[in-house]
Order: C-alpha cells, then structure tokens, then sequence
DNA sequence: CTGAGACATGACATGTTTGTCATAAACAAT
DNA sequence: ATTGTTTATGACAAACATGTCATGTCTCAG
C-alpha cells in the first residue's frame, strides 16, 4: 500500500509519514506541489494525501491536472478548519474525501481505509505468477526480471504463461504445441523450438541464472535451479 | 461444474446423472469410449467420470491419448471392484482418482470434490468482465460476444478492457490517449477515432444493439442501452 | 438551408510478429 | 574420434498490426 503524502508543512508531514509507516503504509512524501505532482505522474499509488494550501500550486490544480489524464487514484485533502470552501465540501461526492486539521491519527487511518476499499471494487485483481527473479502479471499484461520490464510478443507471452503455469515440469514439444500453439497432432515444424529461443533472448540471454531448460530427447521445463547446477544428472547444459 | 460421464452401463450411467444433477453439477453423459473422447477434446469439463471397462476403447487409453495433449482436467475412474490392477491401484499418484462399483452416492460426491480442490489448488482465477452479451477475460484474453468468439489484435483489447473499467462513463479523447497510449498531451492524431472504428467492426457491427456509443465533443463510451434508443438526448446517432 | 466543426471511413505505408527453412552446434552412443 | 540425432540459430517471407492521411458524412448553430 503506497501513499503520496504532500504536505508542506515539516514537520507535520513527518509526523504522518511516521504513524503510516507503523500502521504498515510504505509513504512517499514531498514538501512541494511541483515536486509532489511529479511522483503523482511517474509513480502508482493507492492513495493521495494531499494539503490543499501548498506554497506553489494549489492542491486542487494538481488534481485536476492529475484527473484529466485519466488517473483515478483517490485523494484525500487535508485542510484547515477554517478553509471549508463549498468546493471542499464539494468533493467527496467525486470520490475524493476531505479531513479537517487537526485530526486524530486513528480517523485518517479510516478515512484512508475507506478510501481503499471504495476504490478496490470495481477493480480486477491482478494475477501475478513468479519464478526466482521473473515476475508476470497476467491481467496487465507485463513481464519483469529483476524489476527490470521486458516486452514480450503475444505468442512469447504465452508461451511463459503456459511454461510457468506448469514450472518444473518437462513439457513435451507436442504438449505445447497443443497448448500454446492449436496444433493437435504433431507437424513436422520447429517452430516451439523458435519461440523458446527468442524468449531465451529476452528473458535469459543476460542474466547468469537461466530459467528455461532444455531436457533432451524429452522438451522444455522452466526451474529456477540453485546456485550450482548438480552435475549433468537433468541433462541441463546451459552456461 | 461441468461433469463428463463415460459409462455404458445406461441405467448406472442415468443414475449418477440423475444424482449429480441433482447435487448441482452439469453432467453430460456418454454412452462409448469414441463418443466420449470427442467430448473430451472439445468441451472442458472440471471433472471427468470414466468407466474403466468400456466395449470399444479402454479408459485408460483415452486417458493416455487426452494426457499426452497437454490436458489436466482430473479423471476420477469407476471400476469394478474385481478389477483393482496395480495400473488402477496407482493411479491416485498421478493426480486421478478411483473408485470401486458399486459406491456410496456420498462417497462419488465426496471423491469428486477433492479432485475438484486439488485441481484449483495452483489455478489463478479468470477474471471476467461483462456487458449486455459481450464477455471479456483478461486472464484467457478472450473476449466473446452472444457466445461468438471475437478475436481481437493487442490495442484493439486493451482499449476494449479500458471501455469496460470505465463502462458507462464518458472517456475525453485526451483521457484513452494517457490511458491506452502513452500520449501524455493532446498530439494532433485520430488514432482513437481509428481503433474505435476498428474495434466497432468487430463488436459492434453485426448486431442490433451497439455497445461503443460517441458523445459527440465528448468522447465515447460503452454502455448497454436500452431496446430503444432515446431520442438524440445523448448524441448517439448509430443506426 | 448552409457552413464549420466533429466524426467515420477507406487506403496506404511502415514496422512487427510469426512461421519456415537451411545450416551450425551440441550431444549421446558406439 | 566418428556418426547420427537432437537442438540452436540466423535469415527470409508472408501475414498482421497500427499509425497517418485524405475524403466523405453527419450534426448543430445561425
């Protein structure tokens, strides 16, 4: 759960920075309205809590800007009492909330909560399957190794999908065929052979640790094997 | 629950059928090993009922062949209580199950269910998204409409799966742009009037009731209307 | 009714993706 | 080491995806 904290403010965003971080938030803060809308382009968050006084532009323009590209992460702004302007009393209709300085720690962290769960409904889970270091989201559509993104072509994809639903096990070319590809009986064809060697490319080609194994004579299995490959025992001859 | 029933014995074979049915299962029952096999190899199923001794094809080999093509749903085999051969007695390892005729109605349900835990145990979920008849599943990437499977190339399902997030809202050019594309500000391009041309063909185009409706000086948006379309009130002018 | 702006549509061009093939390299058995 | 089999790899071509552009059609204000 990342939270955006802007707040001008020191040592009150501090304050809050601190008891998020105990209540197990990870908080990204910044003390600019500038330097805050940055994060708020480049990085994802789950929520936003956002001062609406800041020194160089106001809160609302942020959001504003922020909405019109199409982001809906929810804001929470926080406010002084005594800047209850109807836009203020205005937004939580929006689906954006507000809280009123001073506040207790316990009501932002249900205000927060609320936010979450609000924004959580209509949303899908994401579906994300790892092996060592090669993480793949299946519903974004996205493949990283060591959090570094590799683009992957339709079939690429999966063809890892399939690998990694079934890791360990030795995949026969003709089961893949039949999975991955909608090749029922077995054509004299390489192409299994061309896919797993431009996914090696983008997958393993630079990194020492290889994930996909080619097991003689029987096909393809996809491990993350330990440090020291154990002597010839599984017909691995990578590296 | 979709259940395959191979049994020729009719009378057992509409007894279990009865009894599934009733437990809440959808069995389609079949009387041939041949017959059988062609359902197996075209339909899914969740779990596969499979008399071992069948007049024309053994169960075992029709388990073989639908193995050797990558398949897993669970076979749970019904045999004669003579007959427990080693092949029957190992079966269980391999993930299959057996059980003796003649059995406890409780005992199949109770069989069947374990199969059915086991066999979800590593599955991740589809998450399905829907509107009127069109079905769209980011994790199969399939999208289908009045059951007819449509196929869609990258861009043209990632827009389609951004309409239906936001389905009955009306989505500004700018906000697709950021959203779909990585188009941060306003370029001079119709690529979005194109792809939703492009995506209208395929979903749109051969049925009565239109699902990507333009507000004119807006956007477009997807949504579901009514039998009848109300007049001009919301710009839409397909038809 | 007319003209300007908004949207739809078809044609085209460019870049990607995916399969096939020929050849090289790796391996296993002798 | 030699040989036959299996796998890896690069090059090519056809099919496909996706953006741009020019032109046609619709809508609405005046």
């Amino acid at each position: 759960m990342k939270v955006l904290l802007i707040e001008d403010e020191k040592k009150l965003g501090e304050y809050i920075k601190k008891g998020l971080t105990e209540a197990g938030f990870i908080v990204d803060h910044h003390l600019t309205g500038l330097d805050g809308y940055h994060a708020l382009m480049t990085e994802e968050f789950s929520v936003i809590l956002m001062d609406v006084m800041l020194p160089d532009v106001s809160g609302f323009e942020l959001v504003r800007n922020y909405r019109a590209a199409g982001k809906r992460t929810p804001v929470l702004f926080l406010t002084a009492k005594d800047d209850l302007s109807d836009k203020i009393k205005g937004i939580e209709i929006g689906g954006d909330d507000y809280l009123t300085k001073p506040f207790a720690f316990a009501e932002l962290i249900v205000r927060i909560k609320s936010l979450l769960r609000r924004a959580n409904q209509s949303d899908y889970q994401s579906t994300i399957m790892q092996i060592a270091d090669l993480k793949m989201d299946i519903a974004k559509r996205t493949v990283h190794r060591k959090d570094k993104a590799i683009k992957l072509t339709a079939k690429e994809f999966s063809l890892l999908q399939f690998l990694l639903e079934r890791r360990g096990e030795v995949l026969p070319r003709s089961v893949i065929a039949s999975q991955v590809w909608d090749m029922n009986f077995e054509n004299d064809t390489n192409v299994i052979d061309v896919a797993i060697r431009r996914l090696r490319i983008k997958i393993d080609d630079e990194h020492e640790a290889k994930l996909i194994h080619t097991v003689r004579g029987m096909g393809y299995r996809l491990e993350a094997l330990a440090t020291e490959v154990q002597s010839g025992a599984d017909g691995d001859y990578s590296k």
